[in-house]
DNA sequence: CTGTTAGCGCCTTCAC
DNA sequence: GTGAAGGCGCTAACAG
């Protein structure tokens, strides 16, 4: 491994030097800069991140937390913060938390041990609390992503979740529906409870059928939705709902999958929408209508957030809330 | 920052016990060592990383460099991947190449800095040799997936492309397609290459009219194909290819889609067959014929590979090929 | 502008 | 079974 001290030498000048020459000190003469330069280039010096890290310096690395990279929506969060990690020289850490708390947890004390900068996190749910106040007590800056958590002050990458139900909503109403089912995600995740809240709401404002609208809750997983899609035919037809609102794309796609397994035609028998795009090439194939989030945003902007957090320019904790788009499918 | 002087000093032992303790040295009576578990536990020390990777320890971090995690084939090998170095204790770096030399450089020269055990790289092409070639002066072991280079032994997971492409041809065959055209990758990326050979052994076997089956080469990105499929309809109806073989599925996708933009009815008019998914969730809304490539298990089985390969457990190269599935969907 | 000294947190080696 | 000394590669602080 070639080190400083092997530059300093064929270079005739001490380490200090090099490690002024490689940290773009500018108390160098451009004559011994160019000299080590090249020496760098020939012997093609790595510097050695750890011992960097060890003597405090930044790391230039940070974390990224998402509940399951496959799912298309961290798939292009993570896409978003890579590219911005990238272009500002820093690299990523990532980690599949399944939304499960200890998973979690261990993943952010591997991530303390390799001394990142920062966390991009979406955290499983409330009670993440624990580990980020984890990251606080060792002065690691975090932002959340998708997610907030009760508790917790941070900047903050969230999807304007009562817009996005409006707009899933309106377009139901428009088409007729007036018995509309939301099956949710689970109530300790801040957005599951946010779209049920403005669910309600507007099942309250424009009067629709609430005694028939009830409110289902899974997990934000690729489960099987049979029992929750049984319970709601069940109901007999005239008084059965026409449409169901899923809470994210993975919801949507089994719920798809339940409705077919037993022969039900969508829309006309029932119609689906729900947020996320269930598939990465947006205008492709479009079936399931959906409230698309702009994934890429929420991964680009959090990164941007992370590292001016890291790089101390910022003080005050920020809450960035974008909308959803609608994309009307052949499911609705 | 708790350090293990800070547990030592509590604990009334040397530091070099505590160090005993957390490396499970077995050189340490029981009772010590409970005592200095309880108190790393009390404290919540978390070792540093970066001092024991400076003293030469292993640093229990990989590198999975992709050429675009959006591409649902690398996010299931990403998945695979996690899911494996977790397992073993082991965190991952990930970076998009985006196929190119010089991003990719980059990438790898970050990645030896950070004093990665270990690389997993779907490399651009072959011209991606310097950069391996940069692992191994550094010592660091890598496996290839999904692609091989020229000239650079290691352990390999691949997909069977002959297999694979023999798989679409006899599904367009025995719908009674004569005419076929392949869309390939650049030839600079070893599976393209794979594919072309057994694409034009197989039109020569089956006797197929090679004179209107030409191939065509783009890139295995999201770029449009429209010059190349208008040059596939110049030709007049009897004679025009009635089926395309798409080299992957951003270049399938990108047919449907140039297809569709001038009408052209699928598959009445044109049939459309690649390999891998384009979306996430196979059994939904299969639109695409596909050969499926067991992506996970090149990331599982990848990593397995690789963190072998760190602990000098095997010393000759493996190559593991693994085969596709066809999924039949309405394009052919 | 350049060099020297000391130390980051941990582990290897060698004592006891 | 336990501890002391030294050093991994780098840079902050100080000196010249």
């Amino acid at each position: 491994m070639v080190t400083i001290y092997d530059i300093a030498k064929r270079a005739n000048v001490s380490p200090m030097t090099v490690s002024r020459v490689i940290n773009n000190s500018n108390l160098i003469s451009e004559s011994t800069r160019r000299r080590v330069e090249k020496i760098i280039e020939e012997m093609d010096y790595i510097p050695n991140k750890a011992a960097r890290n060890l003597v405090g310096k930044r790391n230039k690395l940070v974390s990224l937390i998402v509940t399951d990279i496959v799912n298309p929506f961290f798939t292009n969060i993570a896409r978003g913060a890579e590219d911005k990690a990238a272009e500002l020289g820093y690299q990523l850490l990532l980690s599949n938390s399944d939304e499960e708390v200890d998973k979690e947890s261990n993943y952010i004390r591997a991530t303390i041990s390799a001394g990142v900068d920062g966390v991009m996190i979406a955290p499983s749910g409330d009670i993440s609390i624990h580990n980020l106040n984890m990251l606080s007590k060792y002065k690691i800056p975090f932002v959340l992503v998708d997610r907030e958590v009760e508790g917790i002050t941070s900047d903050l990458i969230l999807g304007d979740n009562r817009q996005g139900v409006e707009l899933l909503m309106k377009h139901l109403i428009e088409r007729g529906h007036r018995r509309i089912v939301l099956i949710n995600g689970p109530d300790y995740v801040s957005n599951a409870r946010e779209r049920e809240k403005a669910f309600k709401d507007i099942v309250n404002r424009e009067k629709l059928e609430n005694n028939i609208s009830p409110i289902f809750q899974t997990r934000y997983k690729q489960e099987s939705t049979d029992d929750i899609v049984n319970e709601i035919l069940s109901v007999n037809v005239p008084h059965r709902a026409t449409a169901i609102l899923a809470a994210n794309n993975f919801i949507g796609v089994s719920v798809i999958k339940s409705l077919r397994k037993i022969g039900m035609r969508i829309p006309e028998d029932m119609a689906v929408v729900c947020f996320d795009n269930p598939e990465f090439i947006q205008d492709f194939n479009p079936f399931l209508t959906v409230a698309a989030q702009p994934a890429y945003d929420f991964g680009y902007i959090g990164m941007q957030y992370l590292i001016e957090r890291i790089n101390g320019k910022i003080i005050k904790n920020r809450k960035m809330l974008l909308p959803s788009k609608l994309l009307v499918g052949k499911s609705s």
